[in-house]
DNA sequence: GGTAAGATTTCGGTGTGCCGAAACTCAAGA
DNA sequence: TCTTGAGTTTCGGCACACCGAAATCTTACC
């Protein structure tokens, strides 16, 4: 009985379908999310029928899946949970921002909601994450600048570093070590022959990065800002 | 897979198998356990076993439940997460005392060791926690004032307020309305007659306590302290 | 010492989320 | 159009903590 209460397993499967359109449109696949959370492909399908059932998602057998209005505004809940913890833990308890995640992960099912919010109050109701997420509101807004993966980025480009993901602690490390961070002003300057490295500046320093890191890395190049979002009232 | 590694039932019945000889001596019995924790005695049993084989407690059909010194380690520990945790949301959110206990439930599971020990040292290491129980070091030491229960206390008897359980949020609510808190002076006046209510005088007050009550408040008639407590290392 | 009442344990069974293997679907290329 | 293999779902099964009912043990009292 004691996880029929227990909706975390639930609130991860939903976080993670939004969080994979976040910063791109295809909507994601079971199998994708499989690896995401590290479960059978299996064990997904079956799982993703329950949030189906629960009006939370809309699968067509073999197909996408995609959230409700429903699912999208847990989704955002979660987002905001698991975003405005990571920002606390850095802000309060100077946690390095490659080790904030796992603790996040832990904390944003089980926090209250009293607690989350005295949280974002002591911490001036902050609108991105120390990666540069975009925290939903508590109303469900949502509002980030408007950006391209660097990987995507015209050579030549230049731009303002808005996102890194958090999905690589090392990765982060890594960037860190560089001096490549939020804010920071990056200029494209091409692509090494062959698929190789993207090279960019940073300030005044060069650097080639590997696929991984110009996946990771999300530039702004004007000052749009997008704003979005479904009221989170029924969550 | 999931409940595999989670400890937290685990961590559940220990602390409240240890907390329930904290301030008298007798073992607790799996019908008293399963009350607890609000479980059929038949779960209570089974589970029981399962500590037994983990080297937590021991257990003689039909006796009482004991806890190994493994399984007395891992009750410090839960108790200083679950104290520290009250004494931060009182202190930093500005928590009720009676309001703290049902978030600390869950956070005593979740919090990281790292975060936890984060908070204890900006509360500056507290030694009780808002309803004057002990906080085992983390070192595993736990030292108390020495106190009687109310009930028990002989009449004439003064005192000064040490504990008063949180069992019952109520009870606290009634408490603090009636500005019967920790580390006020107590005097027992006498009993009703015909096992009525318990006169006691705190201040210049003078109040008619229910045997809710008075089973409840516990008063330190000197000023010496017990030291006790197993080493923490190995939980 | 026997016995009945109460406490405790055993037993069969449940729901949940998970897994691997087998069956199935679908779309791309021949 | 047919084939094929990657992707997906179905199926049988598992571990876990739990429950109620039935069986068993203990203890207190006669």
């Amino acid at each position: 009985m004691r996880a029929a209460r227990d909706q975390s397993v639930v609130e991860d499967y939903v976080k993670v379908i939004y969080a994979h359109t976040e910063w791109q449109p295809e909507p994601i696949t079971t199998s994708v999310l499989a690896a995401r959370l590290g479960l059978a492909a299996s064990s997904v399908t079956e799982m993703v029928k329950k949030l189906g059932n629960a009006g939370l998602a809309i699968h067509v057998p073999y197909g996408a899946v995609e959230l409700t209005p429903e699912g999208v505004r847990l989704a955002l809940r979660m987002l905001r949970r698991h975003r405005l913890i990571e920002t606390w833990l850095v802000e309060v308890f100077s946690y390095g921002w490659d080790e904030v995640h796992d603790e996040a992960e832990v904390l944003e099912h089980t926090l209250s909601d009293r607690l989350l919010e005295a949280i974002a109050e002591q911490l001036g109701e902050p609108s991105r994450d120390p990666h540069g997420d975009p925290i939903p509101a508590a109303d469900g807004r949502v509002s980030r600048a408007e950006a391209v993966v660097l990987r995507d980025a015209p050579e030549g480009s230049v731009g303002r570093i808005v996102r890194i993901s958090d999905r690589d602690p090392t990765l982060l490390r890594y960037l860190r070590a560089e001096a490549i961070a939020l804010d920071v002003e990056l200029t494209v300057l091409g692509r090494r022959p062959f698929g190789g490295a993207l090279a960019v500046r940073a300030g005044a320093v060069e650097h080639d990065l590997g696929d991984e890191a110009a996946t990771s890395i999300w530039i702004s190049i004007g000052e749009s800002t997008v704003t979005s979002g479904v009221p989170l009232e029924s969550s």
